[in-house]
DNA sequence: ACATTAAGTGATT
DNA sequence: AATCACTTAATGT
């Protein structure tokens, strides 16, 4: 198992860390095996180390007074979470957003201790965690444009575009509220969002499925 | 056949 | 674009 997680590793992340440092991952790092839709942070949550995503997808969110989500962005294979990066003095701090699996994923924990003393010891490391926090905060720009700048359909199309990049796949497992639930908006909104795209050609409609024909 | 959950719709703000 | 109140349709037991 542990040359197998060594390989699935530098299959991920070999053009970014130097073997010395893959060692060490290997060493510490605790795998962990999550099924789809499962919550892995939420919001206040301690955080106790940096998971690095070696398959799989999970989605970030931000969670209002009453527990309404929006989305920020996904996490993808060969990605790692902003959030926990940015605790590098090693001190265990708490989760400002919510995580969700969106398909099945795997993750390699790596204990926060470790985690400061790599930034001194691997100039690999702090580079992937410089460009991580670049990659982030684009991505989280993109989406501010999006809430900002977007009408809901609009929004809804990008949604979709972007479950379908992360699925590979125009066919999409998902319910109107699920869609509701990560825009931050109404299923019934949703519905009719979707009955317009539907008469757009944009979309194939049917239940629990959202066939995507144009993105 | 019945209950449950997803989706559609008109009216109102 | 949101919410309410209700209907219709699909699916599991």
């Amino acid at each position: 198992m542990p040359n197998d997680i060594r390989k699935t590793l530098e299959e991920v992340y070999g053009f970014l860390f130097c073997a010395d440092l893959i060692d060490d991952i290997v060493r510490v790092g605790i795998i962990q095996e999550v099924s789809s839709g499962q919550m892995i942070t939420d919001v206040g949550d301690a955080l106790h180390g940096v998971p690095l995503l070696i398959s799989g997808a999970i989605k970030v969110l931000r969670v209002d007074s009453e527990d309404n989500e929006l989305l920020v962005y996904f996490l993808e294979r060969g990605d790692s979470c902003a959030m926990t990066l940015s605790c590098f003095s090693g001190k265990i701090m708490k989760s400002s957003i919510r995580a969700i699996t969106e398909k099945d994923t795997v993750i390699i924990n790596v204990p926060m201790k470790e985690v400061s003393s790599w930034m001194h010891k691997y100039p690999d490391w702090s580079t992937f965690v410089l460009e991580s926090f670049s990659i982030r905060l684009n991505e989280m720009l993109d989406s501010l444009d999006a809430l900002a700048f977007l009408d809901l359909p609009d929004r809804v199309k990008r949604h979709l575009g972007e479950k379908v990049k992360l699925h590979g796949s125009t066919t999409l497992s998902t319910t109107h509220a699920d869609i509701a639930a990560d825009l931050h908006t109404s299923r019934v909104v949703i519905s009719r969002v979707l009955k317009q795209l539907e008469k757009e050609g944009v979309v194939d409609l049917s239940r629990n499925k959202v066939e995507v024909l144009k993105y």
